[in-house]
DNA sequence: TTCTATGGTGACCAGGTGGTCACTCTAGAA
DNA sequence: TTCTAGAGTGACCACCTGGTCACCATAGAA
């Protein structure tokens, strides 16, 4: 429970310990993450972070919901997107790329929540990020059916499967070096040349046409 | 290091050591993995495992060499497969669906050390089990090309990325179930199904001929 | 019957953990 | 000038961790 005492606090120091949680967070996950690390590097007393959030799982909530609010910006504004279906996946695996990119430890934190049991709020924390697929993937693609747009025998669970997969490894890739090392660390330009291949892939596996009417 | 005593008990007793160390730490990964848990579970005296192992990090190191060397099987049998490229990928993918059913618990620890940083030997042990994309994958898809199986504009990169990608993230989905939870807990048949579907996707984004020579 | 080599033991250690609480300090109200 | 509410403090707590080591038990050699 973040306590009332917390959001009285000048802005800026608000700031600054929301920070250094994240970047703890980020480092270490969950359990590894230290209490008295956070506190030395802050340089306020341990009992203030215990009086501001009550618990370290306190604490980790709000780092929490910091993180599905800064989620939430993008998601919107690659909803009400303009174009066919294709430009559309495109637009929302660009606006991943860009919360990626500003955002790399929080990405940190929920890949290792993804794959670390024992975590507190796992489940309610992974539904809401989740939520991407089910309620903005699933229709656009239903959508994109409807429209003629792609193959009428498609299987709507392995499209989502193959989209939200590729998306979600090829941001891994820039953010973990060991999971696609030729990946990693690729500059602005480069990413989106390996988005533009990729989307192109997609295409070719899921428009009506063979996917090639961008020749 | 793994001491010479170990490898005097008796056979049955070192599968039973083994068994509960890798139980720990596919649960836990390896820092909230507890010596004092699995020493409990096997009804030895601590000591007893540190004149084994010397260390947690031994200990670790030998499940890790353990699971290697399980790793190295299939792999070879995939590798002299006949068949055209695409039969041969949907053998490398039904290779690994078999390992991942056979030890869900090593595939579990893989992905845990994959997302965490400080694991001991980290580097060395994903680099290992990722010579599979390396020295298999990669060959394959150009062998594929000199054949004209694959379509001759392909980035060679991106499409490694694809498939390596995909067959992962198919894997992951059915040992995590929040990584897909349509996809989690399938049974044999529907596994195989999924399988399939996935080869057609990546037939029509890589064949030469649009992959369409199965109509 | 000694001696020795080897497996097995568990109380003990230093150090780190999340969490507590009686206390101080200070700005502003009365 | 008092009084008070609330931010800030850090020594302290119980607990758990990986790791140690003096000691014990026993099988087989001498």
């Amino acid at each position: 429970m973040r306590s009332k005492t917390f959001e009285n606090l000048a802005p800026e120091k608000q700031e600054r310990v929301l920070d250094t949680a994240v970047e703890e967070f980020a480092q270490h996950g969950f359990h590894q993450a230290s209490v008295n690390r956070m506190v030395k590097q802050l340089g306020i007393a341990k009992g203030s972070l215990f009086k501001y959030f009550g618990s370290k799982e306190g604490l980790f909530q709000h780092v929490f919901e910091h993180a599905v609010d800064l989620f939430k910006g993008p998601l919107k504004a690659a909803r009400n997107a303009e174009g066919d279906t294709f430009d559309r996946l495109r637009l929302s695996l660009m606006a991943g790329l860009e919360f990626v990119q500003q955002h790399p430890r929080l990405y940190r934190i929920y890949l290792k929540v993804l794959f670390q049991e024992n975590v507190p709020f796992r489940e309610p924390f992974l539904q809401q990020v989740r939520g991407y697929s089910a309620k903005f993937l699933r229709p656009l693609l239903e959508d994109g059916m409807r429209r003629g747009e792609l193959r009428a025998d498609l299987d709507l669970d392995m499209a989502v499967f193959l989209i939200d997969g590729l998306f979600d490894r090829l941001l891994q890739s820039l953010t973990v070096p060991e999971v696609h090392p030729a990946l990693h660390g690729l500059s602005q330009g480069d990413a989106r040349q390996r988005i533009d291949q990729l989307m192109d892939f997609i295409r070719r596996a899921l428009a009506a046409n063979n996917g090639e009417q961008h020749a």
